[in-house]
DNA sequence: CACTTGCCTAAGCGCTTGCTCACCTTCAGG
DNA sequence: CCTGAAGGTGAGCAAGCGCTTAGGCAAGTG
């Protein structure tokens, strides 16, 4: 009550989905599915936290499955779209790796409760759902490879094994949303320089 | 038929776990769980896998929640025993934060279907069984960061953060779970000694 | 031999699940 | 004032769930 409009200005998430229904059911999912997991999650449940009826869900989407679907498109959009504007900005390989994992690892701590369901819950997404979805990874992989690959080049970076160091930095990321805890002491401001940094390190990027 | 005792003398899993029959639940379960999750797994999906009726998982566990608690605490114990070995070895600081990354990131990856039972199925379990297996892990943690410290001590390493290292270090391990593929292009073995390369940079260990 | 014990199955109980259907309310446009 | 679309509800269906029960069979023991 009063909080209805918190922060106003502030980039409000979801706020691509409407109709209002559909994006307070959409939440309500995130939620449930982050606390329990897809398949412990009952459509009641998301229902109730919305404050609708069972039923009220079927109006604005046609399955469980395509509410997690639309939930983990949304999600790897944004995740790409970190990516990529670090991959394309301005600076040395190492600034731009920096900002990366520092911007990439801040998304899943501060928003950990959709991050653990855009990454966790892949397996649930029916196969056609799940391919569209692992092409965005792909590309997401790409976008950090590619900064790598930039790095080794200038002489910048001393990596042996680019795909595999690829592979080691994002997964080292990602799996910020599964520990993360609010309750805990680091803010995910922290832990991106915290991140930043030992990501540097594992590249053999020159420290000052 | 016929592969009952494959390569017999070699070290095999879940040994401990007897009679025969509770074994090959288990395993059933193990399988199951590690491809659906433990939520999207039926009863009678295991019993199925372990070729019996769907009552006779209810002679050797009481509930489904048994089976995974069973699994997760030896899981636990082995990824422990396999951390205290490193920190408990001979050697540098160096030379057992390697050992320890290498022997760990092996297990992740050669037993990932059990690995990613025990690593991602820790909401699934009841209030109790949870509270026990989370002081295993905090086992695990204290076995990192000793060795992280005695680095640190000894001036081996260099770490701002020996908390957040110590976490990153055991993130960055345990998601070789969620990952690792069996028809991929790494073996086991390859990923621990590129992990175990990764991690001593990571702490700002000399190279050569 | 009778009897117990260990291990297993067929059948099925009570409940919850994802989802549907008939119906109701609100409101803009002619 | 009527109409139709949009968005919601209560009741409930068919299927599948975790788990139980009654009973069968083989092996070991007096």
């Amino acid at each position: 009550m009063g909080a209805a409009k918190e922060t106003l200005g502030e980039e409000q998430p979801w706020a691509e989905v409407s109709p209002d229904a559909a994006r307070r059911l959409l939440i309500a999912a995130v939620d449930a599915f982050a606390e329990r997991g897809y398949h412990a999650t009952t459509t009641r449940d998301i229902a109730g936290r919305a404050g609708m009826s069972p039923a009220a869900l079927y109006i604005h989407y046609k399955t469980k499955e395509e509410l997690l679907h639309r939930i983990s498109r949304l999600g790897h959009d944004k995740a790409l779209a970190i990516l990529r504007a670090a991959a394309d900005g301005e600076g040395t390989a190492a600034d731009r790796l920096s900002a990366a994992v520092r911007s990439f690892v801040r998304w899943h701590a501060g928003h950990h409760t959709t991050a653990r369901v855009v990454q966790y819950e892949l397996d649930a997404l029916s196969a056609e759902h799940r391919a569209e979805i692992v092409v965005l990874r792909r590309l997401s992989d790409a976008a950090v490879r590619e900064i790598i690959n930039d790095g080794v080049r200038a002489g910048e970076f001393d990596v042996p094994d680019v795909p595999g160091t690829t592979l080691a930095v994002l997964s080292l990321c990602i799996d910020v949303a599964r520990w993360f805890d609010v309750g805990g002491r680091r803010t995910p401001d922290e832990v991106g320089a915290l991140y930043a940094d030992l990501v540097l390190r594992m590249v053999g990027a020159a420290q000052r």
